[in-house]
DNA sequence: ACGGTGACAAGCG
DNA sequence: ACGCTTGCCACCG
């Protein structure tokens, strides 16, 4: 039987390589919409070495860890070999053309 | 059963 | 962008 903890470890092996994935959007991808928490008892508890585990932080971008712990210290040194930005803590996001408004209205001539 | 806790999230000032 | 508050839900003593 599949259950809950699986499709979260599931949902947490598809987020591609040099991306990051917040605690609720794992919990609805894997079909549990406001468990966040869930994911993050699961992921505390989780053996499994291969799993991308680093990919996984907060819906604000701040990795969820205790700062400076040696587990925080880790997912900052893996996400930032993958290619991510991470600063204070926090993976930086896209950032937005700031000629956005060009882009969906066309150059304002 | 009940209240405290936690690798969370969204709204509001 | 930050700090607070509230909602959330599984666990544990």
């Amino acid at each position: 039987m599949t259950t809950a903890a699986d499709r979260i470890l599931a949902a947490v092996r598809e987020i591609p390589h040099g991306q990051v994935a917040s605690y609720g959007e794992i919990a609805t991808r894997a079909g549990l919409p406001r468990r966040a928490r869930l994911v993050a008892r699961v992921l505390s508890h989780n053996d499994d070495a291969a799993l991308p585990w680093h990919r996984v932080v907060r819906a604000d971008g701040c990795i969820a860890l205790e700062r400076d712990s040696a587990a925080f210290n880790e997912q900052c040194g893996r996400l930032r070999a993958e290619g991510l930005t991470v600063d204070n803590g926090r993976v930086r996001r896209q950032r937005r053309e700031p000629d956005l408004d060009q882009q969906v209205w066309g150059p304002a001539d």
